[in-house]
DNA sequence: TTTCCATCGATTGTGCACAAAATGGCTTAA
DNA sequence: TTAAGCCATTTTGTGCACAATCGATGGAAA
C-alpha cells in the first residue's frame, strides 16, 4: 500500500462526508487498519492536515473537522470571490471551442436533471465549476479552486440541502450564458449569485450518524481506490 | 532552535531571492547548519515544498526553484484572476474607515517614492496587495493571495525590473479611486492591468551570483528571526 | 458533595540506525 | 579518444525504540 494511496483513500472519505465531524484519527489505528508503519501514517495524516482537510493538533493527534456555520460561510465567500475572477478572466478569454464544450456540458446537467439522475446531477454540477476553473488553463488557479469546491462537496454532504437542488441548472446556464456572451460584468454577477444562492439553499442537518465502523468505510475505498483509479 | 524558526528562516532567504536557482538544500548539511537532528529538517524541507517554496524530488532532495519564463506568466497570471475577485468583493463591501485606511497606506507609498527610500516602498508595494486580501476578512483569501505575493516577491529578486519601478504608485491609486468610489468594473480592470504592468517591467538578468555561503545567509536570517521577529 | 491535585495510561514527537536509491567517477573495450 | 557499464560514495527514505506530553481517573481534603 503506497502513501499516495492512503492519502487518496482517506480525503475521498472526508470529502464524501462519511466521517463524523471530530472523528480522532489515531496513528496506530491507521497504521493497524493499513498494514502499514505508523511513520507512513504520519506523514499522510500531516499532509492532509496542511491540506486543510482534517486538523492535526500538536501532542493531541489528527481530527475530522467539523465545519460550523461560520467556516461554511468563509468557505462560500471564498468561492465567490476567486471564482468571480474565473469567471471575469474566461468572459474575454474563451474561444468557440470552449464555449461549445461548456455548451454541451450544461445540457448534460439539464439532461440528468430532466431524467431524475441525482447522483450525476450532482455529480456535473460540482465539475461545471471544476471545469470553469481548469478552462483558465492555470494550474495554480485550478489547484485553488479544486481544493474550495471539494470542501463544499464535503459540506454539502453535512448539510444536506433540503428542496430544490433544482434551480442550480438555471443559474448554471446562466453563467455560461454571460460567459459565451463575453460580458465580463454580467458572468461575474451570475457567478457570484449562484454561489450566494447555494449557500442559501444549505439546511442544517441532524448530525450524522455514526453508523460503520472506520475500518469497514475504509476498506470500500481502498477497493476503490486500488481498484479502478479513477 | 524550533521548528518554526527554521521554517520561518528558510522562507525568509527564500522568498528575498538569496538563493541561487536550483540550489540544493542538502538534510545534512542545513542539520549540521541549524544544529539539529535530520528528521527536524526534513519536515520543515517538506512543509517549504508543499508550500511551493522549494522543490522536493524523491531521492533526490530539496532544490530552490528557478523560475523560467512560463512559470512567471503563471503566476502573474492567477494574481490577475484572484486579485480581480478580491477587488470586485471590495469595491461592494469596504466601509468608510476601510477606505481610509487604504488611503493613507496609499500615501505612504507615494511618500517613501518621494523620499526615494527604495527599500521602504517596495515592502510597502508589496503590502498593499497583502492588505487589500486582508480587508476582505477572509482567511482562506488571504492566504491564497500571500502565497502568490510572495512568490512575486521572490521572482522580483531573480529578475530585477531594470528602470520604472516609479510606474507602481499611479496604478496602486488608482485601484484605490476606483475601489473608494464603489465602482467594480473599473476596480477590476484597474487591478488586472496593474499586475500586467508589473508582469511586463521584469526583465531577464544575469543569474544571481553565489556569493555569500548558504551557512552566512542563515546566520543573518537566524539572528534578525530570533532577536526580533516581525 | 465538590474541588483540587496527583498519578497513570494512552498517544504523539523525536532521535538513531539501517536500508534503498541515485549520482559521479573509474575502468575497460571498441 | 569516447562511450558504456560497473562500483563506490553520498544522500534520502523508513522502521523502531524511547522520551515527552496530554487527558482522564481516582482519591483526599475542605
Amino acid at each position: 500500500m503506497h502513501e499516495d494511496d492512503i492519502h487518496l483513500i482517506l480525503s475521498r472519505l472526508i470529502l464524501a462526508g462519511r466521517l463524523p465531524g471530530r472523528t480522532k484519527l489515531g496513528e496506530h489505528r491507521l497504521a493497524d487498519i493499513f498494514g502499514v508503519s505508523r511513520e507512513r501514517i504520519r506523514k499522510v495524516l500531516h499532509r492532509l492536515g496542511h491540506e486543510r482537510l482534517i486538523e492535526v493538533v500538536k501532542n493531541r493527534g489528527a481530527f475530522t473537522i467539523a465545519p460550523d456555520l461560520n467556516e461554511i460561510h468563509v468557505i462560500f465567500e471564498a468561492r465567490r470571490i476567486l471564482e468571480s475572477g474565473i469567471a471575469a478572466h474566461l468572459a474575454e478569454t474563451l474561444t468557440a471551442a470552449e464555449i461549445d464544450q461548456l455548451r454541451e456540458h450544461v445540457e448534460s446537467e439539464a439532461e440528468a436533471l430532466r431524467t431524475g439522475d441525482r447522483d450525476t446531477w450532482l455529480r456535473l454540477s460540482a465539475e461545471f465549476h471544476h471545469r470553469l476553473a481548469a478552462l483558465t488553463g492555470n494550474p495554480i488557479i485550478q489547484r485553488q479552486a479544486r481544493e474550495l469546491v471539494s470542501r463544499t462537496t464535503m459540506l454539502v454532504a453535512f448539510y444536506e440541502n433540503s428542496h430544490g437542488s433544482q434551480c442550480g441548472c438555471d443559474e448554471h446556464r446562466a453563467i455560461f450564458r454571460a460567459l459565451s456572451a463575453g460580458e465580463r460584468g454580467r458572468a461575474v454577477k451570475a457567478m457570484s449569485s449562484h454561489l450566494a444562492l447555494v449557500e442559501t439553499r444549505l439546511r442544517p442537518l441532524a448530525c450524522v450518524d455514526a453508523g460503520p465502523t472506520l475500518e469497514s468505510l475504509i476498506e470500500e475505498y481502498k477497493a476503490e481506490v486500488l481498484g479502478a483509479p479513477a
